[in-house]
DNA sequence: CGGACGCTTGAGCACATTCAACAGACGTGG
DNA sequence: CCACGTCTGTTGAATGTGCTCAAGCGTCCG
């Protein structure tokens, strides 16, 4: 069965369950609920009351919160390994973002209380899910930090250089993300138009850094991209 | 002894320790070790190893993370009853952001270590800790979304509104923030220059809606105030 | 083949930054 | 107590980044 090989391949690289023994891990991968998402579907809406957490086996989810106004912006994409939902489960707060996939998507999910027996058995697993919150927090405050103080481009540089860490595989040019990923939803992840976007590819095309397509990139010379991305503000 | 007056005027009102009981409690404060900081100084500094966790008895501190170039980015202000270090400390990752005193402050401090014991003994503190984190979770995604799509004074308008609550004092005249809070600091806040915090204030200050001094503000109408902080782009 | 969608590109403009100069307030030390 | 330097805040003018508005193109899909 398909799910149960994926089940078997992650063993031992979830950060939610670093440190477990093997029969620990049995156990609580049993529990879990096999869930799957087609592409496009929403796993859970923002603001509504967080019923479970998520597991992904295999897949891609995109988190985004949605502005009164109607604009979206995008928290961050999810690959397999990741959690979803952890934060507001552990806290009993509503879900803070909508996750949606962005491809087909295999899921293993537990109940709210689940978690708390989980954690309850094996509290090395309450400890890890303090350090994932607190690495996403760290990851927002960097943020903040790029919003404020660095250009568009910049942003845009360094938001390719983690999509390549995350979800990046090698190809004959280079690397490409590894799924669909238009100029909207760039602009989305750092906070400008797709106009902007695509303005900036086509720049960054022409010196052969990137090599663009309808909903795909591909970045053909990575360390031009991170010397945009690291370069300050006084140097030109 | 003027601690203890402190500590006791705070039971029961800290969201860390929240639903445990009179005893649980006094045992906890017992263990923390009184700390004093006087104003300038600093109680952490970012990237250093987290060796304990805070909680405010009085005072205030500014959370702020430094840019490779230079420039400071302030996360947030804490104040009594709030704890500083919590994510660092859980997560067993170095502090994130460096915290210093805006006011003389006391603390009172628990070890690494000591969280750990606790929260065996009181699985409420974990659920406690997770909540918080959540909320300042939440918090920054927020102000990721501030930061995407709202003009500057709009901005500094939400900026004002949270300190309001956070650290607002009721005068004769309107509500004052109640530590010193230079424009610089609101310029960090919100992610723009001392010299657009400047113009708008003065903008304000003509129309009556705050009154402004030397690392002082005082907001005199505050409903004009969150009108001009959720007004949306379309509407003039 | 038509429409929807994603992308590109141009022109004009506005908001906010940058540069610059100055005015008060505060603290310090002579 | 005054002179001084530092720090904070004000204001004007020039500049520019990135947004808005607008039009058009290619591609994917029904």
């Amino acid at each position: 069965m398909r799910i149960e090989e994926l089940r078997e391949s992650l063993k031992g690289q979830v950060p939610l369950f670093e440190g477990l023994t093997e029969e620990a891990l049995d156990e609580i991968l049993n529990r879990g609920q096999r869930h799957q998402l087609a592409r496009g579907f929403t796993l859970f809406q923002q603001g509504a009351f967080a019923e479970s957490f998520h597991l992904i086996l295999a897949g891609r989810l995109k988190v985004a919160q949605n502005t009164p106004e109607g604009q979206q912006v995008i928290v961050r994409y999810l690959g397999p390994r990741e959690v979803a939902g952890c934060v507001a489960v552990c806290g009993g707060l509503p879900y803070p973002a909508t996750a949606t996939a962005v491809e087909d998507t295999w899921l293993l999910q537990w109940k709210r209380e689940a978690l708390g027996e989980l954690a309850e058995r094996w509290p090395q697993i309450a400890v890890n899910a303090m350090r994932i919150m607190g690495g996403r927090m760290q990851e927002l405050q960097d943020r903040v930090r790029e919003l404020q103080g660095e250009r568009v481009e910049q942003r845009i540089a360094r938001a390719l250089a983690r999509l390549v860490v995350q979800a990046g595989r090698r190809t004959a040019e280079g690397i490409e993300i590894d799924f669909a990923l238009s100029r909207q939803d760039l602009a989305e992840m750092v906070g400008t138009t797709l106009h902007t976007v695509s303005r900036t590819l086509a720049s960054w095309e022409q010196v052969g850094i990137v090599r663009g397509g309808r909903q795909r990139v591909t970045i053909l010379d990575p360390h031009s991209l991170s010397s945009i991305a690291e370069r300050s503000e006084v140097e030109s």
